[in-house]
DNA sequence: GTCTATAGTTTGATAGAC
DNA sequence: GTCTATCAAACTATAGAC
């Protein structure tokens, strides 16, 4: 953000758009270093000295790019998000029904169970005491309504039709990730408990 | 509840039973508090200064009851595994197989989201480091095959029936406590989506 | 069994030299 | 911006008096 701001600074001043993207490129390291360190020790146990040691550093240092460890959580928080969103950007609404809800099931839960680390900081509760800021909670809110928007998209707007549909998806992702981490038993049930879902809203059958 | 052992005494031998029945007082008093502490702060964030002062103790004096931290959280597990072992042991399965999916779905929902910290300790991953012993996973187990009992009694014995019916429920439960908590945005699913899971695995539809 | 005292770690965060 | 040094505060767990 600070790169931003400074390459809107119109004439010379090198050294200043130099350093922001310097101090930029830091952040980033230092984020994917929290990744790492998140993936391994489990996110909950991530400790600044950890983190530090991985990128180079000595933690105090870290003070000079985050204000806090909750500033690192957070930027985390809005990173996993805008990675989803990018993934759902990207995502080419079928035009059948049946079909997007099955790419919607697919797309969400091999996002989901691909990553722990990025699963439990997505969806909070594992990190106590933290709450995203508003800013790096918006990512999360875009996704929410693009998938409101594809889904609205084949007619399906009731909002409990959409809580029925979060419900399933996040259960198989839930229960794959509790009882066969890396595995495939609920995987496998991806595209049954699509359908199940598509049949429970009434959505028409598929020609075959 | 010291009452309680005291007239459970029968003859002789009356010191020692007097000492292991005190004994076994104090834990269950530990536990409690570990309980109380664990739904104010959050399972993760438990300590055993916080459990120690809530129970009239000094931290150092758990040590008579339990080995460690982990035992404590160990035996948390186990009681609460062995609660939803009674609430499952006094389901009386009603014969027709669609009353009893509804049934299920209705009593582990209810159970999962009325307490926080018991939902998050049963199903783990929430507390770093700890797996529990074999000697208190086997309420666990017990739950696990007397729900498999229950299915098959109505003729449901299809492992991945039974894996497409876990994902449903904990997907209900996982959004309330997620995106509602304390409220009934999800609870309001509960019987549609048994309904929508009964249809999926092709339960046949009742008489009205 | 409970206490005081304390060991032994580890943590997030700050101060100040360079 | 990065470092060393350090603070202040937690934590689990142990030792030993009573």
């Amino acid at each position: 953000m600070c790169a931003v701001s400074h390459s809107l600074i119109v004439l010379g001043k090198t050294t200043v758009s130099w350093q922001g993207k310097r101090r930029e490129g830091a952040r980033r390291e230092i984020l994917a270093s929290a990744w790492a360190v998140a993936r391994e020790h489990g996110v909950a146990a991530l400790t600044l000295r950890q983190v530090a040691e991985r990128v180079g550093m000595r933690a105090p240092s870290l003070y000079s790019h985050f204000d806090s460890k909750h500033a690192i959580y957070d930027a985390m928080f809005g990173e996993a998000w805008a990675e989803f969103e990018q993934v759902m950007g990207a995502v080419v609404p079928p035009s059948s029904p049946r079909a997007l809800v099955r790419l919607m099931c697919r797309t969400f839960f091999e996002f989901a169970t691909s990553d722990l680390a990025r699963h439990q900081l997505m969806n909070i509760r594992t990190v106590p005491d933290f709450t995203p800021s508003e800013e790096n909670y918006r990512p999360a809110v875009r996704v929410y309504e693009r998938m409101t928007e594809l889904f609205a998209g084949v007619g399906v707007a009731d909002p409990a039709d959409l809580d029925l549909y979060t419900a399933v998806v996040s259960g198989l992702v839930d229960q794959q990730w509790a009882n066969d981490p890396g595995g495939t038993r609920w995987a496998r049930l991806v595209d049954r408990a699509s359908d199940m879902y598509a049949d429970a809203i009434g959505l028409p059958e598929e020609p075959t």
